[in-house]
DNA sequence: ATATGATATAGGTTTTATCTATAATGAACT
DNA sequence: AGTTCATTATAGATAAAACCTATATCATAT
C-alpha cells in the first residue's frame, strides 16, 4: 500500500466519486479506481459500496477512515518537520585548531557553511571548549578532560628537518637526535603543545645541553632552519617540497594524533561528525590515515 | 513514499544497521538503503547518520520517529480491523417476497450466502419487515409505509392469458379486456396483491359482471385457463413458452412495479444494496430493466 | 433517442522497486 | 602488516507496480 492510496481512498471518500477524486488528487479515473481496488484486495475487505451514480464508504470504510486520517496527518507531520529542518539555518560551529594544525587545515574545509575558525593554543582551546566559546577543536590527543570527546582524524609523523645544505645533517642520529654542538634545536615555546612535546622529547634523549631557541611560530623556524645549520622538528603536514630543506621521518617512533575534541553533550554533534568526516577524507592526509 | 518504506525505517531505526534490517524485512540491502535514502531526498532531510559500522538515527529522524511510528500502528489497526471483517461470518438475510414474484427471483438467488427465504402476502410481509421478523421483502411497489425505504427492481408488464384454443381469445379488447359470457375471469384471492390489482382493474373497466373465479395459486389459474375458456392476467415473469398459452402484454397501460423494501435503518443495508444489484442483473429480468 | 456522467476493463507505456554483483571502507583478528 | 568479516554505497539488469488512453457498461437527465 502506498502512501498516494490513502490519498486516493480519502478524496474518494470525502468527495463521493471515484471519478472526481481523480481530478483532485491529478491522476486518471482508472488508475484512482484500480488502486483502490487493489488496496481493498490487500484488506479482503470493500472500502467502498460502487453505484452507477457514484460511491460512498461501506460500513467497514467507515470505521477505518480515521485511520488513514491519522495515517495522511502523521505524514503531513513528518513534512511540515522536514520543511522546517530544511529551511532552518545550520548554526554556526566555532572549530578551533592549535597553531601547528590550524594552517594545514582550516584552508581545505573553508567550503563548509557556517563554520568559523579559530587558532589558540590547547589549552585555551580546551578552556573555551568547556565555556562553551567553541564547538570543536583540532587538538593533539590523547585530551583526557571529563566532558570533553574526542575522534582520532589522523597520526602525523615528525619530522627532523635541517637545511639540505646543512653540513651536520647527515651525522644526525634520528633515534637519539643528538647534536653536534654547532647546531640549535629550534622548538616553538612551550604554550604550543608542539613545543612542549618536542622538549620533553629533547629532555628524553638527554639533550638538555642542546643550545634550544623559542619561538612562537613554524614558519619562523621554517626560515631560520633554512639559513643556518640549525634544526628542529616539524609535523608531517608542515612539510614542503622543493623549499631547501632536508625532512627525515621519525615515525613510527615520534608521531602526533591529531584529533576533533568536542563537549560530549553538545547540540551540533551530527555537524561535528560531518566536520570529522569530511577533514578525515581529506586529500592532503591521504598518506596519514589512522584507523 | 510507500508504507513498506516506512518499516524498512523503523527496523534499521531499531536494529542500528540497514543490512540487517534488510535481513528482517526480507529484501537486499541495497534495496533497503535506496529506498531510505529515496525518503531522505524527498524530505530533503537526512533521517540517518551513516557510518562504517553502521547507522544510527539523526536528530531529525528522532523527532520524526514517532511519527512514522503512529503510521505503522494505524497501519496495523487497519489490518487488524480487516481481519475481524473478514473472519466475522455474514449475519444471515432473512428475504421475503409475494406469490406471484417469489418463485421467478428465489431459484436465481440461492446461491447467495446466508439468505433465507420466505414468501407471503403483502400485508403479512410488510408487518414482519417492522416487527424485524424479515430483513427485506420483493413487494409490488410503491410502499408508503413510515419507517420502509425501498428500491427498484424491474417494471414487469401484465400480459392477458387464454389457452391458445380459446375460440373467444382472438374478440378480447385488451384495452377494455371485456369478456364474452362464456369466459370467467381467474383471479387470485384478494390477499394477494396481485388478485387485488386485478379486481381493481376489473373494477376500472366496469367488468363487475364478468364471472369471476378465486384461486390461491397462479400455477393453479394457469392449469384452468389452458383446459378451459376461462382467461386471467400474469405478470411477465410468470410466461412459460410452449405451454400451449397465448400472452397478450398488456403493458405499458398495464403493469407493476417490483422493489425491494426494508426498514431504513438496518445494519444490513450493504447486503440489501448487494443483493439489489444481484437481482436487478438477473438475467431473467433482462427484458424487464427500469431504470 | 441522445447526451452526460459514473465506474470498470483492456492493452501498452512509464516509473519504481528489487536483485545480483561489486566497490570501498572500517574493525577485528591473526 | 595482512586477512577476514562486517558495514554502506554504487551500477546494471530485471521484475513489479503505477499510470494513461481508449473503450465498455450502465444510470440518469434532457
Amino acid at each position: 500500500m502506498n502512501l498516494r492510496d490513502i490519498e486516493y481512498i480519502l478524496a474518494a471518500a470525502e468527495i463521493g466519486s471515484f471519478a472526481k477524486a481523480a481530478r483532485v488528487c491529478h491522476i486518471s479515473q482508472p488508475s484512482l479506481s484500480i488502486q483502490i481496488k487493489k488496496v481493498e484486495e490487500l484488506l479482503g475487505c470493500a472500502l467502498f459500496i460502487r453505484d452507477k451514480k457514484g460511491v460512498r464508504l461501506s460500513e467497514f470504510g467507515e470505521t477505518v477512515l480515521s485511520y488513514f486520517k491519522e495515517i495522511q496527518d502523521n505524514v503531513s507531520k513528518i513534512h511540515t518537520m522536514a520543511q522546517k529542518q530544511r529551511s532552518e539555518p545550520l548554526p554556526t560551529i566555532r572549530l578551533g585548531a592549535i597553531a601547528t594544525a590550524a594552517p594545514y587545515i582550516f584552508p581545505y574545509i573553508t567550503d563548509i557553511e557556517n563554520l568559523v575558525f579559530e587558532e589558540s593554543t590547547t589549552v585555551e582551546l580546551i578552556k573555551k571548549l568547556l565555556d562553551d566559546e567553541i564547538d570543536a577543536a583540532l587538538l593533539a590527543l590523547p585530551v583526557k578532560v571529563p566532558l570533553l570527546t574526542s575522534m582520532s582524524l589522523y597520526k602525523e609523523p615528525f619530522y627532523l628537518v635541517a637545511a639540505q645544505n646543512n653540513p651536520y645533517a647527515q651525522t644526525i642520529d634520528v633515534e637519539t637526535i643528538a647534536l653536534p654542538p654547532e647546531c640549535r634545536f629550534l622548538v616553538l615555546s612551550e604554550e604550543h603543545c608542539m613545543g612542549e612535546q618536542t622538549m620533553s622529547l629533547c629532555k628524553l634523549n638527554r639533550n638538555n645541553n642542546h643550545k634550544i631557541f623559542k619561538a612562537t611560530s613554524l614558519e619562523t623556524i621554517r626560515h631560520m632552519v633554512a639559513t643556518s645549520n640549525d634544526i628542529t622538528l616539524m609535523p608531517a603536514l608542515a612539510r614542503r617540497h622543493n623549499d631547501g630543506l632536508s625532512y627525515y621521518d621519525l615515525s613510527p617512533r615520534y608521531h602526533r594524533d591529531i584529533g576533533l575534541v568536542y563537549k560530549a553533550r553538545t547540540r551540533h554533534t551530527e555537524q561535528i561528525h560531518n566536520l570529522h568526516a569530511k577533514v578525515k577524507t581529506l586529500d592532503c592526509l591521504s598518506e596519514l590515515k589512522t584507523n
